[in-house]
This record gives structure tokens, sequence and C-alpha cells, in this order.
DNA sequence: GAGCACTGC
């Protein structure tokens, strides 16, 4: 540590390649080509901890198909990495390196920095490409940075990927649904292609059990010497980290309450503790918005005016400008305390934070194959999440971190790792993917962790009654292939096709990219009485869909004005994504044929299209209900209006919902008015049977 | 009259 940083001159540029969290300071990004000369770049490079690891990795990729990189936080590897192969001639004779990412925004970061440090123009020799980017010159592009859908995505048309000489799978540890998918097709592919190299880079993984999955060196055993190839066996290979020591506290007994103890640890940190930012992690909004509220009066009794905290929320809920506020400087004399999700975990990077608070607890989905529901449950934590956590106040010195739960507990109740996410959730658009890949036979495909046979074979029912695949489990020709085509989930690529038929298409694609948004309105501001009169002015009797028509016309109306959002109570940068998303859409749709059409205002034909992909949530008022009580035609499960939905209190007969959330009820987001015919019309399989029964007026 | 961890194509 010979260089220090004057307070007040402008921060040096901080990028962290190794979470994909990272934080942009704009000023320093753009000007620092011309502040930092390429033999600082090169001395940088050279005091990375993968630096002397350089040599070790390439003779790994050299003699071995499967190289597996350990390495913690900051130890460089992931912009290194790359450069190293290029540099050794892997990306000679027009071949490409890849390297992916979970993240957007990682990817964007460290392809910038790796042209940056490589003294090229992005999108010539280093590119990147994520959903709606592509930077890459396919003349040019040696090393290429991509989200690892878009590389599932590349395989549609290239199943081999064979333009990749080496394939670096980053922050495998964290399990995504595409990162499996992706080793398990890799895995495959490498059977084809013995020549090509993969490097699967993670912070925490559990390195033995990925090398046991590629190991495929036992059932060659004998012929493996006699061979000049790579050995099958994969290497494993660890590289330290840079991060500064964080020092560990437990609970010396388990906490009741751990919000309240969240609270009254940040305040004695505050009080017995020197300078430093707060990291608190808690499980959703809820949470968060009565911890801010406890630790805003808690510390106003704390005897200095105001109490000396900066205390702010986090969550993605919040609106980018309440979000930017976490990364504005700390003001002199005060410290910053955030109190945030997951977010923080991974997603984002805060510089600054000392101490950490671990409450010990997320939110994380869950599904139920049986039911065919998704949960959002407050669930413990894994080991390797604790570290993470743990991790976040070692940043810029040595840090602590409180754990609101004991060390017995930490021992004996954490899992190693999280459940992976295909494990927790619905296996439809990934079997779609599959079968369109050609692999037919999913109860056999070799996953690195397999997902349920239930939620296998539920995943297939749906495929089945959407029409998309046929009695032999085969995708059909033209409807299967069609909505395996269009990269949204199976039902409203089923609400797309038939909106063909149906004359609205021009309608439905904007029905499909509102619903694959968050929200469109804009929430966290103003009153909740507001927000609702707000919406009464778009309100269509039809319900949620048709009023999302209102909102897409008034905003191409006023010429996408962001006046014209806030006044009401529209989220202009939702907007400009569901502009954004629809036109992708429209090209998608035009690609596989699909005519498009307005159906000007004829919402039947709308609300018939959305039936044919959303069928199997239909309900039906009960009749002698006063509190509002549907009952699903499948299952017959009791469910309710949501109060943000614009059939609230309206209450009509027949309805069909988008999507369920369960708290104490299970309260349907989304609902559109229906005619029962339509169903029996939409998908005579599904409800023939029940006719007589459910279908009762 | 109540609530949406986080990604991604």
């Amino acid at each position: 540590m010979s260089l220090f940083w004057k307070p007040g001159a402008e921060k040096p540029q901080l990028l962290d390649d190794e979470e994909g969290g990272v934080l942009f300071f704009s000023s320093a990004l753009s000007s620092s080509s011309s502040s930092y000369g390429y033999a600082s770049l090169e001395k940088q490079r050279q005091r990375l901890p993968v630096y002397k690891y350089r040599n070790s990795i390439l003779y790994l990729v050299e003699t071995h198909s499967t190289s597996i990189v350990v390495g913690e936080t900051g130890s460089g590897k992931t912009t290194q990495i790359p450069q190293y192969l290029k540099e050794a001639g892997w990306a000679d004779g027009g071949r490409v390196i890849a390297c992916t990412q979970p993240r957007r925004l990682a990817v964007q970061a460290v392809a910038s920095r790796v042209a940056e440090e490589m003294g090229v123009k992005l999108g010539d020799e280093v590119g990147y490409t994520i959903r709606f980017e592509d930077l890459t010159n396919s003349e040019l592009t040696r090393i290429k940075f991509l989200t690892d859908g878009v590389l599932l995505r590349e395989m549609m048309t290239d199943p081999l990927l064979s333009k990749y000489s080496v394939i670096m799978v980053d922050e495998a540890h964290e399990r995504s649904i595409s990162t499996d998918i992706l080793l398990g097709l890799l895995k495959k592919i490498q059977r084809r292609r013995p020549e090509l190299r993969l490097i699967i880079a993670s912070a925490t993984i559990e390195a033995k059990s990925m090398a046991a999955f590629f190991d495929t060196s036992k059932k060659r055993r004998g012929s493996d010497d006699k061979q000049h190839g790579p050995k099958t066996e994969p290497a494993i290979l660890s590289v330290e980290g840079r991060g500064f020591n964080v020092q560990v506290f437990y609970a010396e007994e388990p906490v009741p309450d751990y919000l309240r103890a969240a609270v009254s640890t940040v305040m004695s940190i505050h009080n017995q503790e020197p300078p430093g930012d707060i990291l608190v992690f808690l499980t959703g909004q809820d949470d968060i918005d009565a911890a801010v509220e406890l630790l805003t009066e808690e510390s106003q009794n704390n005897g200095k005016p105001s109490g000396g905290l900066t205390i702010l929320p986090l969550y993605s809920g919040l609106s980018r400008a309440d979000q930017d506020l976490v990364f504005s400087p700390t003001p002199r004399g005060k410290r910053k305390v955030v109190i945030s999700t997951n977010i923080a975990e991974t997603s984002l990077t805060l510089e600054g934070v000392v101490y950490v608070v671990d409450s010990g607890f997320s939110k994380q989905r869950f599904y139920n194959p049986i039911t065919d529901v998704e949960n959002l449950i407050v669930a413990p934590i894994s080991k390797a999440s604790a570290r993470q956590r743990a991790g976040r106040a070692g940043r810029v010195r040595p840090g602590k971190c409180y754990r609101l739960y004991t060390e017995e507990y930490y021992v004996n109740e954490l899992s190693t790792e999280g459940i992976p996410e295909i494990q927790r959730t619905s296996l439809v658009s990934s079997v779609i993917q599959l079968k369109a890949l050609g692999i037919d036979n999913i109860l056999g495909f070799d996953w690195p962790a397999s997902p349920s046979p239930e939620a296998m074979i539920r995943a297939l029912e749906v495929l089945y009654s959407l029409g998309v695949i046929d009695d032999d489990a085969k995708l059909t020709s033209p409807a299967g292939f069609q909505i395996a085509e269009i990269p949204l989930e199976p039902m409203i690529s089923k609400m797309i096709l038939a909106s063909d038929e149906l004359g609205c298409s021009e309608e439905i694609l904007t029905i499909a990219s509102v619903l694959s948004i968050q929200s469109i309105w804009a929430s966290s501001r103003g009153s909740q009485k507001e927000l609702d009169e707000a919406k009464m002015r778009f309100a269509a009797a039809e319900g949620d869909h048709v009023t999302f028509l209102n909102v897409y016309k008034g905003f191409l109306k006023c010429n996408k004005s962001p006046t014209w959002c806030h006044k009401n109570f529209v989220n202009y940068q939702a907007m400009k994504k569901v502009i954004e998303v629809r036109g992708q859409l429209r090209r998608t749709a035009q690609r596989i044929g699909i005519n498009l059409k307005s159906c000007d205002g004829d919402t039947q034909v709308v609300r018939k299209a959305v039936t044919a992909g959303y069928f199997a949530n239909a309900c039906r008022l009960e009749a002698f209900s006063h509190s509002g009580m549907y009952k699903t035609l499948r299952g017959s499960q009791e469910v309710y209006i949501h109060p943000s939905s614009i059939l609230f209190r309206v209450n009509p007969k027949w309805i069909i919902f988008h999507s369920l959330v369960s708290t104490d009820r299970q309260y349907m987001r989304n609902v559109i008015t229906i005619d029962p015919s339509w169903l029996t019309e939409a998908a005579p399989h599904f409800y023939q049977h029940r006719q007589p029964d459910s279908f009762r007026q």
C-alpha cells in the first residue's frame, strides 16, 4: 500500500471484476485512458494475484479439457485469464475466446476494462454481447464477453459453438439456471469437440463436485494414456484473493427478532467503533422499511443531533434515483448505513463499507410442482452466502462482520451452498430450450444438479397442454419451434402466436412487453391514494392487460414524455424498457412469420389471445363469497384479486390471472375478464372433461 | 385494502 488517496480528490477508478458487481465512476471511466498510461496498466495487471499463476493456468488449459479456477474476490481471474489465453495463441486462426457472466452489467464492465488494458477499441478485438446489444465484430473480435443466456441462444444456430476455442464460465458458484444448463450442454459438446477447452471459474464453488461432473476419464480409462489429446480429468487451481481481513462476530445466543437485533447492533457499532459505513442484510422491502424507521427513531434518541447517521434503504423495487443515493459520498462527520436485500450481495458493490450486519436470512424462490406455484419464502442463507456477505466489509480496509446468529447455528444449520436455482423453479422455459437444441430425453439429461422428476413431468404437462410438444414429447411444428424461438415464457409466447390468428398481434406484443417488466407504475413516490387515482384514468373494465394498452397508447401519444409519466404516476424508465422489449419481440415475431396487425380496440380478441396462453389460470368467483374469493378451475385453489389490480373489488365472475403472489393469502396479480366458453375453445383437451361441473353458471 | 429476493433471453 504505497499509494494514498487524498480525501477530496477524485477517487481512483474502481472496478470489481469478480462478483459481477460493478461500481462505475463515470467521470473516471471516460477519462481513464488518458490519465493512466499503458505502462501503469501493465503494472496494475502484474500486481493482481492471478498473475503469479499465469503459466500454471496456461499449462493446465493446454493439457486439460476442463480446468476449474477457484479465485476469491479481487484475484483478477475474470479480466486476466482471457488475455493470457489470447497472448498464448488461443485466439489465432480466427478462433474466439468466450467468457460468460450471469449479469449484463458485469459483461459490459469487464469487457471495457479488458479493452482498455489491451489498448484496443471496445467492439473490435475485445467485444461483448448482451440482449439488445451486440458490440462485436465477426472479423476482428477475439475475446468476447457475454451473458450465459446469450451463449445458450447462440447454440440454437451453432450447436457446437464451433468458433470458440476456449469457453470460460464465470461465477459458476451462483448456479443460475442458465449457468447449469450451459454446463450440462458444454459437457456434451466436449465429447464432439475434444479440442475445446473449458474453464469453470468461481469464488467459493465446491470444486470437487464440479470436477466430478466434468470427469469423463473413468469411462475412458486405458485409452487415455495413449491419446495425445488433453486429459479429460479436470484440473483444479486455487488463486488467492485481494480482499482485506474481516473479523467475524457471532451472536452469543439465538436472536428472537433479527430486525430489532439488527437495529441495536447498528447502534452499538455506531457508538463504539471507529468511522466506516455499515451494510445491513435483511430479507425484503417490508423488513427494510421497518428497520429504517426504527433505526431513525433510535438514532434520534442517541444524543447527537440527527444521530450522525445517514440511513438508506436498498432494494430493486426502488426507483433509480433512490437507488443511486446509496452511492453518494457520506457527508463529513456522518456514517452511512445501508439496509439492503441480497441485491448488495452480488449485483451492486458499495465502497466504503467496513461493517456488515448479517441477519442470516434472505427471500428465496421455491417451486411446488404439484400446484405449479412459485413462492417467495424467507429462508436461512448458505455458508457461501454468509461468507460473501462478510466479504463486503473488507473491500477498502480490514472490516468486521456481525452475524445475528450463533456460531453453532452457522456450523450446524447453514448448508454449504444454496440450492441451485434449477431445483427451485418451474422448468417450463428450460425444457423448451433444451428441446429446441435437440435434447429430447429431458429426464436423461446430464445436469450439474438434477431437478426433481415431479418438476420435469409438470413442465412436460404444461408444454403439452400449450401444444408445444406432441404425444411423443417432441416439439410440434411449427408452433413448438416458433414458441421456442421467442425469448419469453412459453405461455406468453403462445399468447403471441394466438394473436396472429386473432388479428391482434400489435396489442399482444405490447401486453407481453409490459408483463415482462417488473411494474410500469411509479410506486415509491407520493401516496398510494394518488397512484390509485392515476391508475383509474387508464382503467379498463376488461382488466389489467387492457389497462396496460391504454397506458402504452398514452405514452406514445405524449411522445414518450417524462413529464407525462410523472404526472400520471407512470414509471418512465420502465416504459422506455417496454418500448425496447417490444421492438425486439416485434422483430422476432416477424422472423417467425407472425403478421403484425392491430385489432383497433376490439378487446374481445385480445382477451381470447391471453386465454390461449393462460387458460390454466382461469378462476371463477365463488357464488356466495362476499370476500371476493375465487377458485381456480384446475385444482380448486382459493385465490383473491390483488388490491393493486384494476379489478380489485369489481370481482367479475370469470377471470384469468397472470401470476400468483402468496402471502397469508394467494393473490392474483394482473387479471382479465373472460367468457368461460373461450376456455374450451382455447384448450379443449384441458377443460372438456370438467365442463359439466365447473362451468355451471 | 395489500405488497414484489435477484437475474436473464
